[in-house]
DNA sequence: TAAAAATCTACTTAATCGATAGAAATAAAA
DNA sequence: TTTTATTTCTATCGATTAAGTAGATTTTTA
């Protein structure tokens, strides 16, 4: 399960996506609208951008946006900086690999043969979808949602 | 990342499996060979025999071993036990289904879209690796070594 | 009845989760 | 230059979980 923060920060994130190159969005605005405790939405925002994804500016007149263009934000990429690694354990970790103290063969570790396959499969779903991917899904959702609609009237 | 509950439990049952039909294991061998504290072994294997997946005999000759063939236990069960559901995310677990509360529309959320996918290549690949699976996949991994290395002599 | 096992209950220590508080830094506008 | 609006930083909090330990109890067999 991931946590709440990871839940925020993409909830945020795809709130970003919707708005940009529409100029700084105000915390308040983002903690009101996607009903986020504002507080903890700063320090959420705070390391999206001191890991390069958000842009921010001071004062009045500012807020956060991407640092980049929604299709170029994925989500695996967020889960990993609020997250840690995708893998279910760490020898098999692409991004933070580490050996299992414990493990004797890491060649012969059936646990770890699994893991692979769970972690690579995730990662295959994770860093093909970005923001704009996940808007398009929304809005696809929609259309359908819409179109049963019309049917039953 | 999957807790040390889970490794440990997964170790265990992959050495009961290779002793499948041997009669009962003690713990303490168990704990020995596997090198996990005896102490904490007890709790898990404890909590794997309360969900079915373990039997045991008490007092002398007696141990744990596994209540169904390794071919009739799967990885995913094993999580499920020690870490709860396999979801990202309770909207879109099949076995412990709950509503996200501050989420508003389940079918318009991008989040659980995207979750759901992760989700099910995950149950797809844990619910289909028996016990008997890892033990074959060690198998093979074993035989691929020693044709290595006899090439190499 | 003694020994060998699993079982149960309770505790510990450290870390993480989900926040909250308040001050400091920065930028723009008046 | 001062005020105002914003992000940024640092610290703290209470609750829960992780990883394990301790010790007494029950059950079975020989």
């Amino acid at each position: 399960m991931i946590n709440k923060k990871t839940k925020y920060a993409l909830k945020a994130l795809i709130y970003l996506a919707r708005e940009y190159e529409k100029g700084p969005i105000l915390i308040s605005v983002l903690a009101r609208d996607e009903n986020i405790p504002k507080k903890f939405l700063e320090l959420i925002l705070l390391t999206l951008k001191n890991n390069g994804v958000l842009q921010s500016r001071m004062g009045k007149g500012g807020g956060y946006f991407l640092a980049c263009h929604p299709r170029a934000i994925n989500v695996g990429q967020v889960i990993r900086i609020l997250e840690g690694p995708l893998a279910p354990v760490q020898c098999v970790s692409e991004t933070a690999y580490a050996r299992c103290e414990e493990c004797e063969s890491e060649e012969l570790c059936g646990i770890r043969m699994v893991m692979k396959d769970v972690r690579d499969a995730m990662a295959e779903i994770l860093d093909s979808t970005s923001l704009a991917d996940v808007l398009e899904k929304i809005e696809n959702a929609k259309q359908k949602e819409s179109k049963i609609l019309n049917f039953v009237i």
